[in-house]
DNA sequence: TGAAAAATAAGAATGACTCCTATATAGTAC
DNA sequence: GTACTATATAGGAGTCATTCTTATTTTTCA
């Protein structure tokens, strides 16, 4: 019997888990088939309620719990910018970020190559770009000494 | 009389509202001149315990809209943290986002050259850097023809 | 100085998590 | 297969950040 796609990664996701010591839940398979099926970056809620559809008791709590826990493997990324408090920036020279991942602080700094950062063509056409930035993710100091 | 750098600041400030039809309100002026102080990246709630010791009983929700009208006059910026819900990207190769300043939505792009740029000397000395990613920021095709 | 529009304070309401706890289940050991 | 143990789950309460509502106060300008 040959796998397809789908299957195939099923079976890796199994692999992955088992690598990381977590069960195989019916929740955690199907929340991570869906996700695979996503186009868009979707949240907890949005989720929710497509896995609803097959399994209709399942609770809000664990989709975003085993999110997070996918987030941590590395099978999902958090965007950017959202999940978080609010922050305001009143420094409005164009700069740029680095984001410590533990302790999530932001760090600014100045680099003038990185203001002369060509956009591609097809992102001209479609979008109207207003401000270009690169963000730095990775551990800060203190994190880097704690880890 | 000479007006020193921050004075200067507030008449500019003050003429910035003249121009957007906002009203100077003590609190609008107290808050603005916490932000210039600011050397982080703080949330509503941070700006508020600060700018409660000059007003002591201004309102968080003034702090919240007063810095939500800042940022749309382009005084502040908004800085990774929307004070959105979490979202995930089940697309874990590297990518980059095209952000919508007006309706938020993320769209992923593929752009080679982007995932060679150089991580500055002193950055690469202080911190582990894991990941580079480019953040383009502007209007998306619907709200460009919206405004 | 007075009127109209805009801004504010205070507290209620909402949205998005996150915690708690009793129950259920996956993985393993027999 | 059965029993056991550690994990995971559902459901509901709690929390935090933000937004709304409303009555009152201020700013601005005629």
């Amino acid at each position: 019997m040959k796998l397809n796609a789908r299957d195939a990664s099923i079976e890796h996701f199994k692999k992955r888990c088992r690598a990381d010591n977590l069960k195989v839940t019916p929740q955690r398979i199907v929340i991570y088939r869906e996700l695979l099926r996503s186009k868009d970056h979707p949240s907890a809620e949005v989720l929710f309620r497509r896995v609803k559809k097959e399994i209709p008791d399942i609770s809000l709590d664990t989709v975003n719990r085993t999110l997070l826990t996918f987030s941590k493997m590395g099978l999902v990324n958090l965007v950017e910018g959202y999940g978080e408090a609010r922050r305001f920036d009143p420094h409005t020279k164009n700069h740029h970020h680095f984001r410590c991942i533990k302790c999530n602080s932001i760090i600014d700094f100045d680099y003038e190559p990185y203001n002369d950062i060509i956009v591609p063509g097809n992102i001209n056409k479609r979008y109207k770009v207003i401000s270009k930035k690169v963000l730095l993710e990775g551990y800060c100091s203190k994190c880097r000494k704690n880890s």
